[in-house]
DNA sequence: AGCCTTTATGATACAGAGAATCACCGCACC
DNA sequence: GGTGCGGTGATTCTCTGTATCATAAAGGCT
């Protein structure tokens, strides 16, 4: 299927500015973009796209179920393209990569207290926050 | 030890607006507070402080460790006390209750997958957004 | 107690993320 | 080829939270 019937499919015109925030998604080397970074983008790129527009546009995306937004600590909101399996993240505070991971260990015993308490789990969100390999290394080389 | 030593011991004057916002943890039959809670509920107990100085305290106290700051999906920051044990929460997306949680098997799985990774862990964040069992009895009474 | 230095306070201005407004544009449909 | 309607982008607004700065209050000292 084709991005443009893609779009349709859910409600939405297939138009300049949706297309090219999803291709930029699809070719990002970084899966985690947030607005800013998606307008930072497009500009040095030579594509001038309003910043309100793209907010409007994540905003849809999501509700659409074509990205899934997340709130790392930074306070800024990041998406990521959907693709069906969950996952956690860790983030670097050094360095900010982002990191997924996923266990199922983990999301059985969120289920299990959830259903202790009678909870009924709509949604989830874990993240790690700590120091990757790379930044632990190049604080303290030769340690570890 | 009174409440004023314990902040002399971490630098800070044992001040009226500092007293005051303590103790109103201490008090609280919510222990989860973000800044606007804290000043309208002084205001309506005719305590006059400013949203500057409780923005301060509530930092300064935070980085005292005598309380524990939170983001949950609302957006802003809520605070609590430290009472030393590390829990994870739980929040009705009806109702905004709290619940809070300690689950040692997830502790140890994330280390499990942070080490997997070569990661340090500083901190974690886990919250489960879902509806607790009286706002699911409250929506759909008889079921359940 | 009274002085004096330091720190805290509160009003206000500012900052940054994101949402709402609104005139204009352009595509789809008649 | 008009016409209607959703989409766009400039701008304004809102909401948290922070920085500024003049004034006030703590706490040490004598």
């Amino acid at each position: 299927m084709s991005k443009a019937s893609h779009l349709k499919d859910i409600g939405l015109k297939a138009t300049g500015p949706r297309l090219t925030i999803l291709e930029l998604f699809e070719n990002s080397e970084t899966r985690h973009l947030s607005a800013e970074d998606i307008y930072r983008k497009l500009l040095s790129d030579e594509v001038d796209i309003g910043l309100a527009t793209i907010y409007r546009v994540l905003t849809q995306f999501e509700q659409a179920g074509i990205l899934v937004r997340h709130h790392f600590e930074s306070g800024k909101a990041v998406y990521e393209l959907n693709q069906g399996g969950h996952h956690d993240h860790m983030v670097c505070v050094g360095c900010g990569t982002v990191t997924e991971f996923f266990d199922p260990e983990i999301e059985r015993l969120q289920e299990r207290i959830a259903k202790q308490h009678g909870f009924a789990i709509q949604d989830h969100s874990l993240y790690l926050y700590g120091e990757c390999a790379e930044c632990q290394s190049r604080r303290a080389p030769g340690k570890r």
